[in-house]
DNA sequence: AATCGACCCTGCTCGC
DNA sequence: TGCGAGCAGGGTCGAT
């Protein structure tokens, strides 16, 4: 569910309620929360206990809070991905407890800083941090250590990340999604990258020209950007920030969710087809479907 | 090696 | 009003 901005919201939250604070009692009661933990529940709670928060830090869809100070290779950190409905919320630690909440660990300043997760495909897990492989500087937790830049780290190029996706042949969409392509991009900015840019998402990498998808790739930095000022997009209240506000970018979309509806460019009415298990929002007339895939011609068969 | 479909969950909405 | 079908923003894994 979360993409970047709504993922940078939550880090921002994290940011100014939970670095400081030390986490004085942790229970993780979700069995499927801990899942890649080896040792299970227990050894978060072990591992996290005492410990005093010290960074709030993402890259694409994870974020992760370092611990203690130490930010060398090896130290740990606690990695959290939000799949599709997780949510870090901070609230009093005297509130009730509420549905589908996995773990919480009371901060030194009596708010708690808890898990909810109605779909469990999010999770916790204390990790090591790798040694830095790109030139950022920042550690990255190791399990994601293959993720790529996204489009707002100082590191990102635009250019190389289109070369790499034009190396790759598949439909464009798909490698939009590859989060070790390029990483911060779901299935709703990815939607409204390729209308803002006129391409369709099942045009294939390689008949897709570099300056076309450095074009999408720069909207896609757009779209987050103008994303995050709004708070992140949220279509209910699955999607809240560590506070417990909705964003407000859903209105803003221009064809994810809009079947049906106009093109707000060019009147054609958008059309929602299935694509890799989702659904993928496109204009006909602004972003016209390649024709069906031809077979391999004899010249290209030949090259081998 | 790269690609692609299946799968993991729960809850909400919609049409019958 | 009740019920099943379809849908939802994520990643990972195994088969090919």
């Amino acid at each position: 569910m979360p993409e970047l901005p709504e993922v940078e919201v939550v880090r921002r939250g994290l940011e100014t309620h939970v670095v400081g604070r030390r986490l004085v009692d942790v229970e993780v009661t979700g069995a499927r929360t801990a899942r890649r933990q080896p040792g299970g529940p227990e050894e978060i709670v072990a591992l996290l206990t005492g410990r005093v928060v010290s960074g709030a830090r993402r890259r694409g869809k994870y974020l992760w809070l370092t611990l203690d100070g130490d930010e060398t290779p090896g130290s740990d950190c606690l990695l959290v991905h939000l799949g599709m409905s997780g949510q870090m919320l901070v609230t009093d630690s005297r509130a009730p407890a509420v549905r589908h909440l996995h773990a919480r660990a009371a901060l030194d300043d009596g708010n708690e800083l808890r898990f909810v997760d109605q779909r469990t495909f999010g999770g916790w897990t204390v990790v090591p941090l790798a040694d830095a492989l790109d030139g950022s500087g920042t550690l990255l937790p190791a399990p994601a250590a293959h993720i790529a830049a996204d489009p707002f780290d100082p590191a990102f190029d635009a250019r190389s990340a289109a070369r790499r996706i034009r190396g790759r042949d598949t439909e464009i969409k798909r490698l939009l999604l590859d989060q070790t392509l390029v990483s911060g991009i779901g299935n709703i900015y990815a939607d409204e990258a390729l209308w803002r840019a006129g391409v369709h998402g099942r045009r294939r990498s390689g008949a897709t020209t570099l300056t076309a998808v450095i074009e999408v790739l720069d909207h896609a930095r757009d779209v987050m950007t103008d994303a995050l000022e709004e708070g992140g997009t949220s279509f209910d209240a699955l999607y809240v920030d560590v506070n417990g506000a909705s964003g407000y970018f859903d209105r803003a979309l221009d064809v994810y969710g809009r079947a049906g509806l106009p093109c707000a460019r060019c009147g054609t009415p958008v059309v929602r087809e299935d694509f890799m298990n989702r659904g993928s929002h496109f204009c006909p007339g602004c972003q016209p479907p390649p024709r069906r895939r031809k077979a391999p011609s004899r010249r290209t068969r030949s090259v081998r």
